[in-house]
DNA sequence: CCTCTCAGTTCGGTGAACGAACCGAGACTA
DNA sequence: TAGTCTCGGTTCGTTCACCGAACTGAGAGG
C-alpha cells in the first residue's frame, strides 16, 4: 500500500493504520512474529511469500516501529526481527480477526487454538479468559495449541512442524 | 487480493479472513457502512475510491455475506448496502485497529471518538465501557462523536459534513 | 580455492489499481 | 417528445505492485 495516495484524504486513524498494516502479507508476517518466527529465512519458508516482498515488508515494519532488528550473532552477522511494544499491541487486532475468520469461513475444525497459559482455558475473541476472568490476556501469557482441524497433509517446513509439535508460548523463539 | 494464490497454503483462519477483508479499501468501506453510509454514490464521495474498485469491493462483500443489498425504492430502482450480522461482527476488528492507529500514528488529537450511547463514556479499544462496566458494547449502542482534532480544512462532501455535525449512532442511516 | 548458507537484490512478466471517459435506465422539464 | 439530470455503474489505457526465478555478496567451513 505504501501510502495509498487517497488514504491521506481520510485522515482517520483507521486509514493510517491500514497504510501500514493493510498491505498484502503484512499482517501474516506480524502473526508469524507472534508465533516466535524471527529470521528472514523462517518467515520465507513458512509464508511462501516472494523474497522481495518479504524484504520490503520487514523494512516497512521496522521503519514503522512495529518490528525491531536485533543482531543476535556477529559472525556471520545475523539479525532477527522482534516485535516492539507497538507491534505487540496488534494482538488485539489479530486475534479478533482470526476468530472472525474462523467463525465464518472455517472448513471444519480450527487449526490452532489460543489458551491462557496460566489456566489452559481457550481465550475468547477479545483475548479474555472465560475461566479466570482475566481481561486482556497479553500475548506473552498465551499458548498456541494445535487444534483438531489439522489437514491430512500438513505443511512440512520447519516452522509449521515446530508449531504442530507442542504447545508454544507466543513471542518466545520457536526454533 | 481476490485469492492470494499463496494464502491458500496458509489454511489459517487469519489468512482466510484477510483474503476477504485484507484487500485495499475493503475495511474502509466496511467502516463507512458502520457510520451509516449505504449508497454507492455516498461511499464514492466519502472515500475518494476509484469507481471500478468500489463496485468490485461491494460485490465481493455482498458475495461474502458481509454486506447485503436491499432495494429501498423501485422507481427508479435503487439499492442500499447494509451490514449483515457477519459484517457487524467486524466491529471487534475495526475498533481496535483504529485505536491502535490513533495511539501510535495520530497527528494531534483524535478526529472522532466512540462513546457508549447509554452513558456517554468513551469506549476502550476492546469496545468495553469503563464507566458502566459493559463488556462488548455492540456497535448499535455506540455513538460516534466528533473529536477535538478536526483539521483546519475538513472534507466537504455530504457524508463528512453529516458526520461532523452531530453525534451519530452507528449503523443508523446517515442521510 | 571451492562450496555452502543466509539474506537479500534484480529483473521480466502479469495482474490489480487508478482516473477519466463513457453508458444506460429512469425521472424531471418544457 | 426531445433534452437534460442523477445514479450506478462499465470500459479503457496507464501505472504500479506482486510474482517467481535468477542472481549477488558476505562470511563460514572444508
Amino acid at each position: 500500500m505504501a501510502l495509498g495516495k487517497n488514504y491521506e484524504g481520510q485522515n482517520c486513524s483507521l486509514a493510517r493504520a491500514l497504510e501500514l498494516v493493510g498491505e498484502r502479507w503484512t499482517l501474516l508476517v506480524v502473526r508469524d512474529a507472534f508465533y516466535g518466527v524471527r529470521r528472514y529465512g523462517d518467515f520465507l519458508a513458512h509464508l511462501d511469500i516472494p523474497r522481495a516482498v518479504l524484504a520490503d515488508r520487514l523494512a516497512t515494519l521496522v521503519e514503522a516501529g512495529i518490528l525491531q532488528r536485533h543482531r543476535y550473532q556477529s559472525s556471520p552477522p545475523r539479525d532477527e526481527y522482534l516485535l516492539t511494544d507497538r507491534g505487540t499491541e496488534l494482538w488485539s487486532v489479530i486475534l479478533p480477526l482470526a476468530r472472525w475468520g474462523e467463525r465464518h469461513f472455517a472448513t471444519g475444525e480450527p487449526l490452532r487454538t489460543f489458551r491462557h497459559a496460566a489456566c489452559g482455558t481457550e481465550l475468547d475473541p477479545a483475548s479474555r479468559c472465560p475461566a479466570c476472568g482475566h481481561v486482556d490476556v497479553p500475548p506473552g501469557d498465551v499458548e498456541a495449541h494445535t487444534g483438531p482441524g489439522v489437514p491430512a497433509q500438513p505443511r512440512q517446513d520447519p516452522i509449521s512442524v515446530a508449531l504442530r509439535q507442542r504447545p508454544h508460548r507466543l513471542l518466545q523463539p520457536l526454533l
